[in-house]
RNA sequence: GGGAUCUUAGCUCAGCUGGGAGAGCAUCUGCCUUACAAGCAGAGGGUCACAGGUUCGAGCCCUGUAGGUCCCACCA
């Protein structure tokens, strides 16, 4: 391997050879090894259907950020990865497919059907499992899993089964959500409102005369959004305490244009308030009025085909799709004088939200999961923290749906799924649950049974994921030791899908939780707040951005600045300063690479380094501190952030620049020696910092700087030791640092040339600062643009209209009166009096304040009156100055 | 209707258990100083939405108000 960077920072010139390079390595695979701790991720398995987006990116981001930092802390890291089959989704992208192909789902036949969506999983599964290897993720994809493999298969079945036998999952015929469109039921969870302008029918319904006859004297009025539903009316509701209407209890009105009578009930339900007090009842398609019509006994009338059409319940409106059914029945209540009128209304319409049609609630026989048992061990976990949810506010979303928890429709008259392992005898009508279809009946003895036609809702295979993936339901080797997980990483908007049904699952199953920590991100929006869809063309391809600036750049971009649980604005100007942060790291790197050349830096030993060197190593030190103290506490951006703060602003624009004089001096080797290799440690142990955010690049350079070890991902992360505490020696250098930047401000206000180097007197009293700046002398004149730095204790040869420069401890002096203009140096040094007096008058005012002295903690207290002595120092400084001036 | 959350520099957002307001971008001024102009050195810019309260001390805790966003439920 050539020991030398490229010029210039080219992510695509190293990433895919890096990559390929750590899956040859077999860095991603993880085996049992009882000697070490397991640290274990499960993927939230993409679509098949699925194309790498942003939320995928920062997603998957944050997954091999955690993964690569406990590998590398020494954890037996699994990334456990996988593909969804994503039922609906897939078959409505294959039924649109075939479609084109001029095909109909129902000519091809099921077998048929499913041969192509194997062909579609074999065509276009891989496609985002390589869109994630793009972005860096070191899953172990030796262990890819997918939820319609054997396997999980096996796992879906095997509950079905179990919680069957258990009572939990059932069969019944209840209001369900049905899309007309997919041709399915949907659960509650998939059903999204959407508020919508409507009208509001106010219709009245004739009573029914004593006759039996409809009266033409006498109506009863009420309104409805859904005039079509008329036709399966089988009653009109009153609240019992409605005293308006206890004239009709026991009545019964006459449902015109079915021409029937139908009882006036009796129900709670109803709100007196709310309109006219008076409901009609629609069993068979609203799931209030199915409950209303339980109650009552009322018969359910379903006036409905599949795809929202009216059925022959519908007399001749059978047909008519809904909505011009809609009309038609408007128009004749109009003609028969029926229509009291018509009003604007906007309400919330229930859609499905896959395809966003109007959901028509309908009665059908479908299976369901039984919640309330099932959920109490997931409420309890996140109540007694057993599972974290970050942020914690997440907990209240968690309890809101627990606490209203309904039953789980899980069936889905579709194809592509797990198939639904209850058997029909044909013959007597038996149902038998098993995990295969049964040799005979068990009730007639016969042999003619018939699957269940149906598949499970997509969610019910996820559910079962992190523990599926590992094996269940045999006890492997791989779920004792990986399971339960330690976090998983997902978006707040799928916690009641998917979140929510891993851990009741896992406590079901396994009789443990899945998982420790659910760390919840927030959506990707577009640089003005939007949500990225298709529809609105605005969704930024994450793989554009690796192809132009790099996923190390893309991958920073998604993860700084931005709290757990936030949604986040994505802006091209910050994968630039991303990029713009590689490139730096790619120079220093560089600029120190040159300087080792052909040189043999060796360990110095303790007396060699200098108070700077000193100075980096204690600031790295409290950096790895701090860092490793936000990522375990899983504050990734705030971590970064000091990351690259210190590369940045304390490494590369303080020292690199305070060692340069060192390294361009061979004559003194030892010191030299000693900066390369304070130069190059500490780079290396802040590319490990960095490098679970940009992997490629700290491994790239990695690579190149040393010999000892193979791979960045696989080194060690650093640790903070108190060895590498030098809190005096930080103290020396922020002092110089200090005096530069005042020197520097000072210069600039006086609008002095860079290149006019002045000379520089340190006055001090102080014998320790005067060692301080003796000892940095060497750079402190470069840093200061000085042409000779003289540290003395006294005033001696300072000219009387110097530039005087304030710091606590130290009167800085640049005698240049030639281009000094002294009315700009008094007004400079009138502002700082200012700024001193300021920060007196504050610490003064604390310490004035008895109650302070008292109840705030001592070293709070010392701490001001530090600062307070410090301050006045100064300021009799510059007073003196200025009274120089002014003479 | 219930709940969550936000309101901090021109823009987008950080700000950990309360202890002198930060970043990126943008703006202004100098610099092509042989690692980096994808850069360097400086500067300006904030009654931390508003009103109360708790506290020695509040961007942070409590109450209320206003506006925004989101989730859940849903009255026909």
């Amino acid at each position: 391997m050539s020991k030398e960077l490229a010029k210039t920072y080219d992510p695509k010139q190293m990433e895919d050879k890096i990559y390929q390079n750590w899956i040859e390595k077999k860095y991603f695979h993880a085996e049992v090894d009882h000697s070490k701790k397991p640290f274990t991720i499960v993927i939230p398995p993409p679509n098949i259907t699925g194309q790498l987006h942003m939320g995928h990116a920062l997603d998957n981001t944050m997954q091999d950020i955690l993964i690569r930092y406990k590998r590398m802390q020494g954890y037996n890291a699994l990334w456990q990865p996988g593909t969804d089959h994503a039922s609906i989704a897939t078959e409505v992208k294959i039924i649109e497919k075939l479609k084109e192909e001029g095909i109909d789902k129902a000519d091809l036949g099921r077998e048929k059907f499913l041969e192509r969506a194997w062909d579609w999983k074999k065509e276009y599964g891989g496609r985002i499992i390589n869109q994630l290897k793009k972005l860096g993720s070191s899953c172990d994809w030796d262990r890819e899993r997918f939820t319609m493999d054997e396997g999980c298969n096996k796992a879906v079945t095997e509950v079905f089964c179990k919680m069957h036998e258990k009572g939990w999952i059932y069969k019944g015929s209840r209001i369900i959500n049905w899309c007309p469109v997919c041709n399915t039921s949907i659960s509650d969870a998939e059903v999204e409102y959407e508020e919508q302008a409507g009208h509001f029918w106010h219709i009245k319904y004739p009573l029914v005369d004593d006759n039996g006859q409809p009266s033409t004297t006498e109506f009863l009025t009420f309104a409805t959004t859904r005039p079509e539903t008329m036709l399966g009316d089988t009653a009109v509701a009153v609240n019992p305490k409605d005293e308006r209407y206890t004239y009709l209890h026991g009545k019964s009105v006459w449902l015109p244009l079915v021409n029937k009578a139908i009882p006036v009930v009796e129900d709670e339900y109803v709100d007196m308030e709310f309109g006219t007090g008076v409901v009609k009842i629609t069993p068979a398609h609203d799931p209030n009025d199915f409950e209303v019509g339980k109650r009552h006994n009322l018969p359910e009338i379903n006036i409905m085909n599949d795809d929202a059409t009216i059925n022959k319940n519908g007399g001749k409106y059978a047909g008519m799709d809904r909505y011009e059914a809609r009309k038609a029945i408007v128009k004749e209540l109009d003609e028969l004088g029926l229509l009291v009128k018509i009003e604007d209304y906007s309400h919330n319409v229930g859609t499905h939200d896959r395809c966003k049609t109007t959901i028509e609630p309908l009665i059908k026989a479908q299976w369901f999961v039984k919640m309330d048992e099932l959920i109490k061990p997931a409420v309890k976990a996140v109540q007694d923290g057993d599972i974290k949810l970050i942020p914690e506010r997440m907990d209240k979303t968690y309890f809101n749906w627990t606490d209203n928890i309904r039953d789980w429709c899980i069936s889905r008259q579709l194809w592509w799924g797990h198939r639904i392992p209850a058997y029909y005898c044909q013959e007597c009508g038996e149902v038998v649950v098993a995990k295969e279809a049964p040799a005979v009946c068990p009730k007639c003895g016969k042999n003619h049974f018939e699957q269940d036609p149906d598949t499970l809702d997509t969610w019910f295979s996820s559910a079962l994921w992190p523990f599926s993936t590992l094996g269940w339901p045999e006890m492997t080797e791989d779920l004792k030791y990986f399971y339960p997980t330690d976090v998983l990483v997902t978006g707040y908007d799928i916690i009641f899908f998917w979140v929510i049904r891993m851990i009741f699952s896992g406590f079901e199953q396994m009789g443990e939780k899945p998982f420790n920590t659910v760390l919840f991100h927030g959506l990707v929006r577009d640089d003005q707040g939007r949500k990225m869809s298709k529809s609105l063309g605005n969704g930024i391809d994450p793989l554009e951005i690796i192809d132009k600036y790099g996923a190390d750049a893309l991958r920073l971009t998604l993860i700084t600045g931005n709290a757990p649980g936030n949604d986040m604005r994505f802006y091209m100007s910050r994968v630039e300063a991303s990029r713009n942060f590689a490139n730096k790291v790619w120079n220093a790197s560089r600029f120190i690479m040159m300087n080792m050349e052909g040189k043999e830096v060796t360990a110095p030993a303790a007396a060699d380094l200098e108070p700077v060197d000193k100075w980096i190593i204690s600031k790295l030190n409290d950096v790895v501190k701090d860092a490793t103290e936000n990522m375990d506490k899983f504050e990734l951006g705030i971590a970064v952030q000091k990351v690259y703060d210190f590369i940045w602003d304390e490494f590369c624009d303080w020292y690199i620049e305070m060692v340069k004089p060192r390294l361009y001096n061979s004559d003194n080797a030892k010191s030299q020696n000693a900066a390369l290799y304070t130069l190059k440690t500490v780079l290396i142990d802040a590319l490990k910092l960095l490098h679970p955010y940009m992997p490629f690049i700290t491994e790239e350079i990695f690579c190149t700087l040393q010999d000892e070890e193979e791979s960045i991902m696989i080194s060690s992360w650093p640790v903070y030791t108190e060895d590498k505490n030098f809190k005096a020696d930080e103290k020396a250098i922020e002092t110089i640092k200090e005096a530069v930047r005042g020197i520097r401000n000072a210069r600039t206000n006086m609008n002095v040339a860079p290149s006019r180097k002045a000379n520089v007197f340190v006055v001090s009293d102080s014998e320790e600062m005067r060692k301080t700046f003796e000892e940095g002398k060497l750079f402190f004149a470069s840093l200061a643009s000085a042409a000779e730095v003289n540290v003395q204790a006294d005033m001696t040869g300072i000219a009387d209209d110097a530039v005087s420069v304030v710091i606590s401890g130290a009167n800085i002096y640049m005698p240049f009166s030639d281009l000094v203009d002294i009315a700009q140096e008094i007004a400079r040094l009138t502002k700082e009096q200012d700024r001193l007096n300021g920060e007196i008058k504050r610490a003064e005012g604390m310490l004035a304040n008895e109650k302070f002295i008292s109840k705030a903690p001592e070293a709070k207290v010392n701490e001001e009156k530090e600062k307070l002595a410090k301050y006045k120092q100064m300021l009799d400084e510059v007073s003196k100055q200025l009274e120089k001036l002014n003479k």
